[in-house]
DNA sequence: GTTTACATCCAAAGCGCTTCGGATTACGAT
DNA sequence: ATCGTAATCCGAAGCGCTTTGGATGTAAAC
């Protein structure tokens, strides 16, 4: 038999109310009291029915995050951690995750039902779009939210996101350093946000190492393999071509690396290869692609997980942003530009 | 503000009582009545409260599922799929989806955690092992639950498995089409249930076709790239190697596809490949690799979802049993063995 | 005309928890 | 003695819904 807090509450001889108060840590009961209360809790394995609280608190001690349905692409190999992570840090502060799935056209309705619906006290917005609706439909409402993800928006909300520019930095100074020039940005198509954060830290890394880059070897790529694959043989083509390609998606990645290894290429010889998030690791099996990564997938969560807390405590929003540190992961398609010293690479800074 | 049952009823002149039924269809209110009372609510924009109608009730409306914590390995392609399906479906009966992550060694404690603190009506094991504390765990205090593989277990459950004994049976039928004999099968350690199921369909299919399976074709691998890659290596060094391989996963199938590739294979010339749950599709660019897949995750959802439902309303957990069909999918895989006439292939039934 | 049987509708009692607004006691301060 | 204060504790009123056990009225059955 399940015991509720009017048993708990008999068995000690304590009024119920004494007993929620010392359960939820209220200073108007003696320590003694708290002392008894929760052994006794204990002792019988009492666990407050969540509805009952529920409904008494007005809260729903869950968030929302709307997963993307059918979505098998891009961000897919990470969201299984970010979940993961999420769950792991929202658990300690009692909260549960619920996720729903819905197709983009019919999103705010599902928005709207969770709402209104009362069955989540916030909401995660994943993979957010450069001017994202579902950012201005929580934001009319004042409903609590975290995006997963920047965009434009004039009123402050919590986010979080990683530092795409700086990654971008990061990969250029590499190549720099091995003592390339014509370095080639393959990029996914500007409107989506991290594409363009990325493409601007390129170019504002290239100026800082005296580089101006050449408009031809920036070549925009539709976010699949296919995109990367023909980027490539654009860039290969040109009388000039690159002798370093920096892809900003590892979806193009993929296609990039196939076309490369259709033309002959060999990890580590010819054109140095960089890609920003990293293959995903089931493909090159003799080799690592070297790649700019983000934090991973479960320290994603917990950032988020925090960000959702700090809402829910109602802290002012315009402290709520967290930034992921990219760094670059050493692989084997670094390589020097053809007939270039070795020695450049070597004496490189870690 | 937002209206209730009280305000509702109030404005409609009914009983809450009334008003409630009529919402939840009972037959004891006139159907001019409930016509009123929905349209109303409409109108209103009335929302129950779920937490109390769950405290009235009893109900969670919600199941729960326990993500394998960190897991980013096999499965978790299709594991997003899963929960596309799974949600909308359980949506439909207006029901959520907790998620929860956990590592391994406290999974157990996860669970008790959802039981107890009953948020969740029923949980979905996920990765059944072949004999699996959890489903012990959950029949020992009678708990609703859907297993999405197959287990060991006297008592009766309710599952979703794939039927993979018919997978390999297919896979061999084509070979043989093809004009193999000489087919190794590439397998994942037999206490892995799908693996072992896998392993009889082979052997039995084999039979079928009147060939006795050479236990020097059959190679036990790792459940991970190297597995497939050294597999592969030392089935090609036997003194008559096969000319068929069927790799019963797609985690070692893309180490097998990556050693064939090292040893100067071309797909469709010499040894014919055949690959479990097919490879996931961001890999081979220019060819598609001939595999037995199994429903899409998202059909597996629903699947999933209508046991959920079914174990919820109470069904004899002996009729809640759902086998996914496989089928082939024919790629570029396919190669007839040396010296044999092509015209085998094309006689072949669909 | 009285019964029986439906067909409709409703009052009130929960479900298990939180919380407001006191009550009670103890004790040093006045 | 009396008062003010602080420390503890508790009664009772919800939170918004479902459900039991009738009440009421009306038409068919006798």
């Amino acid at each position: 038999m399940k015991v509720n807090l009017k048993m708990l509450s008999e068995t000690l001889g304590l009024s119920q109310t004494t007993v929620s108060r010392a359960l939820n840590g209220y200073s108007d009961v003696s320590e003694a009291t708290r002392q008894r209360v929760v052994e006794a809790a204990k002792q019988l394995d009492y666990q407050p029915n969540p509805q009952a609280r529920q409904l008494a608190t007005g809260r729903a001690d869950a968030v929302g995050i709307v997963y993307p349905f059918g979505a098998s692409d891009i961000g897919d190999i990470r969201f299984g951690e970010v979940v993961s992570g999420l769950t792991e840090r929202l658990a300690e502060h009692k909260l549960d995750l619920l996720i729903h799935s819905s197709r983009p056209d019919v999103e705010l309705d599902t928005y709207r039902r969770l709402i209104e619906g009362r069955r989540v006290d916030a909401l995660i917005v994943a993979r957010t779009r450069v001017d994202d609706p579902r950012i201005r439909f929580l934001q009319e409402r004042n409903f609590p939210f975290v995006a997963y993800g920047r965009t434009k928006s004039k009123l402050p909300y919590a986010w979080f996101d990683f530092d795409n520019e700086a990654g971008g930095k990061l990969a250029v100074e590499r190549l720099v350093e091995l003592g390339h020039r014509r370095i080639a940005l393959i990029h996914a198509p500007l409107e989506l946000n991290f594409a363009m954060q990325r493409h601007r830290g390129f170019v504002k890394a290239m100026r800082e190492a005296g580089i101006e880059p050449d408009p031809e070897l920036i070549a925009e790529a539709t976010l699949d393999r296919i995109g990367g694959y023909q980027a490539v043989g654009r860039l290969l083509a040109l009388k000039e071509p690159p002798t370093a390609l920096l892809v900003d998606n590892n979806v193009a990645g993929v296609g990039a690396l196939r076309a490369l290894g259709d033309s002959g290429w060999k990890p580590g010889k010819g054109i140095s290869l960089m890609v920003y998030d990293g293959i995903p690791s089931e493909i090159p099996l003799t080799y690592k692609v070297t790649s700019v990564i983000q934090p991973t997938g479960t320290s994603s969560g917990h950032a988020l997980a925090d960000l959702v807390v700090g809402v829910l405590a109602g802290k002012p929003l315009e402290t709520l942003h967290r930034l992921g540190e990219p760094c670059l992961n050493a692989g084997d398609t670094d390589a020097p530009p053809p007939g270039a010293a070795r020695s450049r690479s070597s004496k490189s800074r870690s």
